[in-house]
DNA sequence: TGTTGTGAACCATTTCACAGCC
DNA sequence: GGCTGTGAAATGGTTCACAACA
């Protein structure tokens, strides 16, 4: 969901697609449970029901990372963990400012798994005066005033936008201008940014929206007499990963 | 299960493409202001513009809806944005609980987007009884004992949950045991539930790890060359070739 | 034996390009 | 002349099915 032209063409036998790039973060998860209860090898077909996938899927995932498994065995779970951990860049520290303090801004700052895998609250950042020096999950807030500052004095390429829809155009632009190339956008905009920065955005409520949809469906289904067909409908949505089947996970 | 024939005839004529109905609620964003501004008309160039898509794509988004422009002239705003709106059910109200009233779940009750449309925050349930009958975002809180009998005294059918990922497939099947069709995931976890039910995620923690690995790619292009790590590497050495910072994730 | 890794078939989505209509 | 609506081509992603191999 990058925004125009992205990374390069260069079209090297070192891409990955998009889709499989979307599932490492849920195959990592699984892997990383099934680390915490010391096992020590599991199958393509074990790890794609942790994770919601079926095997193949995941066994093609795998593949345009390499050649990590066993045959007739499986993956070392050890491994995998560090080499998606690897491919996905966890292995190094990323500083993340959050810009927008306010209920949802806190509630990231909050956010336990943010700081868990490589992610760093280097600096709160709202435009309210009031709110300056004020400690949020332990965090000074600080004022949009230095907003060119803290980018660059933390090295930070990773910002978060939880401003009014109002502000997130113009935070966007500041940020980029310091430096930003990586902005994850909670504000209910689109952004606009030049070539070379992605943006991802969460948005609850056109996530309501096509919940919505199907939901009508759903109710109008018993009235719809053609359709033999039926038991299921296309159920969940090969958006992105799906959230769909099985199971498990602690913590 | 899922793994049987499952040979089911696509679903044809109502069928809309469920990437085009992701797209739907950004249309309708992009549309309601338009109508603010009381615009009659836009073209699919300048829509498409204000949504972030191309025009084709959106002209052909909209095809699947019907025949709702007039050519030489454009789109009528306030005609779509009823249409639009139809589609995704949106006419009629959809009450909602939100499960798990921590910093996230007292965000989203606050939030606003969420009533605007349809949505509208019917209860708010949290395990802890210390939280009963506390208001928040003027919405008394209730406890998860009475999940089932809140659920179907206000009809509900869609649930948001924002509970600790641990609690979340628990609360997840006491939803769907009380008639919730449509879950909107906040929590780290994989849901599973049975045929029929939507399930919608997001996650913070995988929207970052997916821009980090976008980013990594960035730092490393400029200093080209990355040397390949491949399968001659010994399997079962969680270690990097070299003096790569191997981080296991701790909880 | 059991399970991976992968071509090849299949399916969904995007983009192109232009005919059709205002 | 301008803009929509849509077949057709291109691209991207998923699933199948089986050979390779520990």
């Amino acid at each position: 969901m990058a925004t125009g032209r992205t990374h390069r063409p260069a079209t090297r036998s070192r891409g990955i697609p998009e889709a499989t790039v979307a599932r490492l973060p849920l195959y990592l998860r699984a892997l990383t449970a099934l680390s915490e209860r010391s096992v020590p090898t599991v199958s393509s077909e074990e790890l794609a029901a942790a994770a919601g996938v079926n095997s193949a899927k995941l066994r093609k995932d795998f593949s345009y990372l390499g050649s990590y498994g066993t045959r007739g065995v499986g993956y070392d779970v050890e491994y995998l963990v560090y080499q998606i951990s690897r491919e996905l860049g966890l292995t190094q520290d990323w500083p993340v400012v959050i810009v927008g303090i306010g209920n949802l801004g806190a509630a990231l700052a909050n956010y336990g798994g943010f700081a868990s895998r490589g992610f760093r609250v280097a600096a709160l950042i709202d435009a309210d005066p009031a709110m300056a020096g004020k400690p949020v999950a332990g965090i000074p807030v600080q004022h949009t005033d230095d907003l060119e500052k803290i980018i660059k004095d933390n090295g930070v390429s990773i910002g978060v936008i939880a401003t009014p829809a109002g502000a997130a155009q113009q935070v966007c632009d500041r940020l980029v201008g310091a430096g930003v190339t990586s902005i994850l956008n909670f504000a209910p905009t689109v952004l606009s940014v030049p070539d070379g920065v992605d943006v991802r955005k969460v948005d609850l409520s056109i996530e309501l929206q096509i919940l919505a949809f199907h939901e009508q469906r759903k109710a109008g289904e018993e009235t719809a007499g053609e359709e033999a067909v039926t038991a299921s409908v296309p159920k969940n949505t090969p958006k992105g990963p799906d959230g769909d089947v099985p199971v498990v996970m602690p913590a």
